[in-house]
RNA sequence: GGGCAGGUGGCCUAGUCUGGAUAUGGCGGCAGCCUCCUAAGCUGCAGGCCGGGGGUUCGAAUCCCCUCCUGCUCGCCA
């Protein structure tokens, strides 16, 4: 296994300046590296120019005089009392472009780890559509996914179903007695929108009507009493709610490998274990009503948040000791957990971690938390009916995107046309969704959902076709990775970008940091256009097997970069 | 009131964890570029006291303290 060629590189430039500086007399220095503009790498000299005894300036100077060129280093210089390298560029054009070619769709993938990563994401509320106030959980935490199995995990993904509580019973009661049809304002024919027509409509007769709100607290109390035919009936109103979500979840490229019910953690008693085993910490006390709870001012929770209740007085259990179970059960099934959740989570993902802690168990899931995006007159509502739903922004998308391609390419037949205007239409809303990290808050704006240009996903995909044209253009070429061919300042750019996709995606996929993954996407992307915009590639005489080679190996990094954002890299646009 | 996030050109945004040399890109604006490979593109110009104030440091968008603005949260809801 051939070791990182810009990680030795740094080896090698630490290594050698650590000696002079040992020559000099000065051990132990507090050597930093950095990636400036000009060079492959940079060290401050500010950090030990101290212990030197000497300027910062002259010592960058000096030592620079002492260094060889040798190894990975084919020069040094210094400059305002920075020390400069660069690379051995034939060395990293020719690994790289060779490793890519290699590798194709695996180029910057990590080696198996055998470790099995959760990723639970999306679970909103079986009670109405996905709206775009929370279609951040589920591009993140695919794309999340995506990144994390090219770091060489066994990734699953799932989704935790709410089937529950108050929401998922008023919506149900709603469906049971409702019985005229209801007018939902639109034509699609959709479960998960027929049905939210009947959750409103519930809650606001539950609010104006005192029988109905008796029936449904009766048929609260029901469920929370383990009655099977609520249970089931409630159950059977989440799935087909589910039915739909799951097309509008497929209609972004998210597929989830596993749905849990909340339900089945009070139905298989674990739900009762938890509060036996909780009952019986030092920490666990009943109020005069019956009530549970614990205190968890040991735990770093501040102010009046310090009791968390997990029993009722009536003992049955509430949201946080399910979940409780449910991250038990997670654990048993995985390494790692990651729990991909709105803002509004922050204090019982909190609570949860203290309580396992309490339980004795020695592991947490890693919360990734997200801001909701709202509408410029305020927080969206599936209740209030104030909502841009997914489904709504995913066709207007489309719909723009088609007339896009329409209007450039009138060859085109209508299938293929739909096809391009569907990928488009995806790619912008997964880009615009992914491209800020997620707890920056979020005003939704259709005009900068739906860019199609400039730091977009559409610009990715232009290129990848873009690179696809090229290739098919030219017919047939032989492979050359001689970097002695490759010497253009736009090649050398662009060759640099492709070494450093595996160190992206770590830092995307282990630090959970995705939006680093759009970034570096229309780094590449741009890389390319300028680079082709410079440089002839068909008609290029000597050069053009090698150029070929290049302009193949950015297509198949842009694909992986692609792929791990679920945006289709098309071959023609 | 307490806790947790965010505040970077007209708008959106990277960098903050791990302090460094002229603060990253995009949108919009202005001016150019298709008789070479897809102009969803490329080039150039204008636009910034990194919310404000202190402090630490040779050096602060980045670390510490204070403060202001925005969001979330503080159910025996989920």
């Amino acid at each position: 296994m051939k070791v990182n060629v810009r990680s030795a590189f740094e080896g090698q430039a630490v290594a050698a300046v650590k000696e002079i500086l040992s020559s000099m007399g000065v051990e132990d220095a507090d050597i930093r590296t950095e990636i400036p503009d000009n060079h492959d790498l940079a060290i401050p000299c500010f950090t030990f120019s101290k212990k030197a005894g000497m300027p910062p300036k002259e010592l960058a100077e000096a030592i620079r005089s002492g260094i060889t060129q040798s190894g990975l280093i084919s020069s040094a210089s210094a400059l305002n009392g920075y020390l400069n390298f660069d690379i051995k560029w034939e060395d990293l054009a020719k690994e790289t472009l060779e490793s890519i070619i290699e590798k194709g769709s695996e180029y910057g993938a990590a080696p198996k780890s055998g470790l099995r990563v959760n990723v639970e994401h999306t679970s909103t509320n079986p009670t109405g559509p996905i709206h775009v106030g929370r279609a951040r959980n589920p591009i993140i935490g695919d794309t999340l996914a995506r990144c994390l199995k090219r770091c060489g995990h066994d990734v699953s993904t799932e989704y935790y179903v709410n089937d529950v509580g108050k929401q998922v019973v008023i919506l149900t009661w709603g469906v049971n007695n409702i019985s005229t049809a209801l007018e939902t304002g639109e034509e699609r024919d959709k479960t998960d929108h027929r049905l939210v027509a009947y959750y409103r409509a519930a809650n606001a007769m539950m609010e104006s009507d005192s029988v109905v709100s008796e029936q449904i607290s009766k048929m609260l109390r029901r469920f929370e009493a383990g009655d099977a035919d609520v249970i089931r009936n409630v159950r059977k109103t989440a799935e087909a709610m589910l039915d739909g979500l799951k097309i509008t979840l497929d209609g972004i490229n998210v597929t989830l490998d596993r749905y849990t019910w909340e339900s089945d953690f009070i139905a298989d008693g674990s739900a009762a274990k938890v509060v036996s085993d909780l009952k019986s910490s030092k920490y666990a006390s009943q109020t005069e009503d019956g009530s549970w709870n614990l205190d968890l001012k040991e735990f770093g929770i501040q102010g009046k948040n310090t009791r968390f209740t997990f029993t009722r007085s009536d003992g049955t259990t509430l949201y946080t000791t399910r979940d409780l179970a449910y991250h038990i059960d997670k654990f048993s099934r995985s390494d790692r957990a990651i729990d991909v959740l709105g803002e509004d989570q922050k204090l019982g993902s909190k609570q949860l971690c203290s309580a396992l802690e309490i339980l004795g168990c020695d592991r947490a899931p890693e919360a990734m938390f997200y801001s909701f995006v709202s509408l410029p007159e305020g927080k969206m509502s599936t209740r209030k009916g104030v909502v841009v739903y997914l489904d709504d922004l995913i066709d207007e998308a489309v719909g723009r995107a088609r007339e896009e391609v329409l209007s450039r390419r009138s060859d085109l037949p209508k299938e293929k046309v739909d096809e391009i205007a569907a990928a488009v239409g995806i790619g912008a809303v997964r880009f615009n969704i992914i491209r800020v990290q997620p707890e920056k808050q979020l005003v939704f704006k259709w005009d900068e959902a739906l860019s199609f240009d400039g730091n977009s996903g559409p610009y990715l995909q232009y290129v990848h076709a873009r690179a696809c044209s090229m290739l098919k253009r030219a017919g047939g070429y032989s492979q050359d990775a001689d970097p002695s061919k490759l010497t253009d300042e736009y090649e050398v750019k662009l060759i640099k970008i492709l070494s450093k996709f595996g160190s992206v995606l770590t830092s995307a996929g282990e630090m959970r940091r995705v939006h680093l993954l759009p970034a570096y996407g229309h780094e590449l992307a741009s890389a390319f256009n300028q680079f082709y915009a410079a440089v002839p590639v068909i008609s290029s005489g000597s050069s053009r097997d090698a150029r070929l080679t290049l302009v193949e190996c950015s297509k198949t990094v842009l694909a992986n970069v692609l792929d791990c954002l679920g945006i289709e890299a098309l071959e023609e646009m």
